[in-house]
DNA sequence: CCCCTTTGTGTTCAAAGTACACAGATAATT
DNA sequence: AATTATCTGTGTACTTTGAACACAAAGGGG
């Protein structure tokens, strides 16, 4: 095959969709554009893959470049190659979901001039750039398969959480209602999670037992 | 960005992991390698993508051009950008599966002088060149997962079909045996097959009746 | 001390999964 | 024509899992 064809040079771009919880609330981080074209719309994080990286460590090292985050839980979603999604440009965008604990997530760095951040609830997406709202839907709907059939929202609470604040963000991501004592149940007998023995304070109401996930992330029906 | 820097340029492959059903067997598509490097080694088809076509494109074009193949059933399963998976250029993979029932298999066109293919069964897979066999090996996971979540084998099965075939598709593909009765009262009561009326004569023993899938390939926990 | 809020807990019923054995239909054999 | 070999079709009891459901306990605030 001869590369030196013009023909064969693609452009990709790495998006992540970083999820958190912040205060109960499942939330995604997104950036807004200042320039044109869709100045002040927003975009997923990422960055332009170069041909001496993987698009692993471009996702990493945009993410800490532009986010200042670190130790964000990664994993690959899907491939968007149409035609049409950036007006000037072909760009083959691969897409990721981030996870990140609500403590790590403290340490985002500051916006720039040229660079505006938010966290919004998953279910109050703002208006968004380019393909990008497609893109975040395919990429929470990726999330939500991935919650029911493995552990992977420990990386939403690495360390101690209460049942309900994992419920809540259950509920969240998959838009439904849950029996507290089945859900309780549930993860109790899969052997997943263990009571640290301590609890909850300072919060309204009866202190919530404390518990931390057992395993790594690993497969396996939950739901 | 500037994209004028040849750092951005990027070349891809697509790779496709073609399984269909061979006298009860489930058996993947490969090529063999006819010069160097890696001379006699297998490996997946695929093409280079161009940066006028999308990826998809690309697969169902390479598909029918080195192999005569239409209407295979395609889903995008993972992306290969290590920088180490080809020792003479930097190629970022991305890996299908295809699904292709016997028949329309049999169109398969007949070697050339520069392409020599075979069907190999699952469970006995040949010497393969560079990362080709762990990208089969996260194909046929990928398979795995997706036959136990919905009604994709539809697409190995396209008309009739009998309850024991498609027993031993799954059988095969998940590396388990299961119970005859048991798996047709499944597939029965979720109402994803329905009896045509007619029996497959011929074989040996007790004629089997004939079903075919009722409804289109969709996302929905059978096992 | 009382009220408010939130958490923790057990049982009953329904549904789904699992294990299991024998009779029916055809082809091949005698 | 009868027998045998091979493969398919079928129902039931038991176990496990899932779903529904209400009240007591722990702490904070007035």
């Amino acid at each position: 095959m001869d590369f030196s064809l013009g023909k064969y040079y693609n452009i990709l771009e790495s998006l992540v969709s970083i999820f958190t919880i912040d205060q109960g609330e499942v939330k995604v981080l997104l950036l807004r554009k200042k320039s044109e074209p869709y100045r002040g719309y927003w975009i997923l994080p990422g960055g332009i893959v170069s041909n001496d990286e993987t698009i692993e460590m471009n996702m990493i090292d945009s993410i800490e470049a532009k986010l200042g985050l670190k130790d964000v839980y990664l994993e690959q979603c899907h491939i968007f190659s149409n035609l049409d999604r950036d007006p000037d440009d072909r760009i083959i965008a691969i897409s990721y979901i981030g996870l990140i604990d609500n403590v790590s997530a403290l340490f985002k760095r500051d916006d720039r001039d040229d660079i505006q951040t938010a966290w919004f609830k998953i279910g109050d997406i703002p208006k968004m750039a380019y393909d990008h709202a497609r893109i975040l839907k395919k990429n929470i709907e990726f999330l939500r398969k991935k919650i029911v059939s493995s552990n992977v929202l420990k990386s939403l609470f690495p360390s101690d959480f209460t049942l309900p604040e994992l419920q809540k963000a259950y509920e969240q991501i998959l838009n439904v209602t849950m029996d507290r004592r089945n859900f309780r149940k549930k993860f109790i007998t899969l052997g997943l999670i263990e009571d640290t023995g301590d609890k909850n304070v300072g919060g309204n109401g009866r202190p919530a037992k404390l518990y931390s996930f057992k395993d790594e992330i690993k497969e396996r029906n939950l739901f």
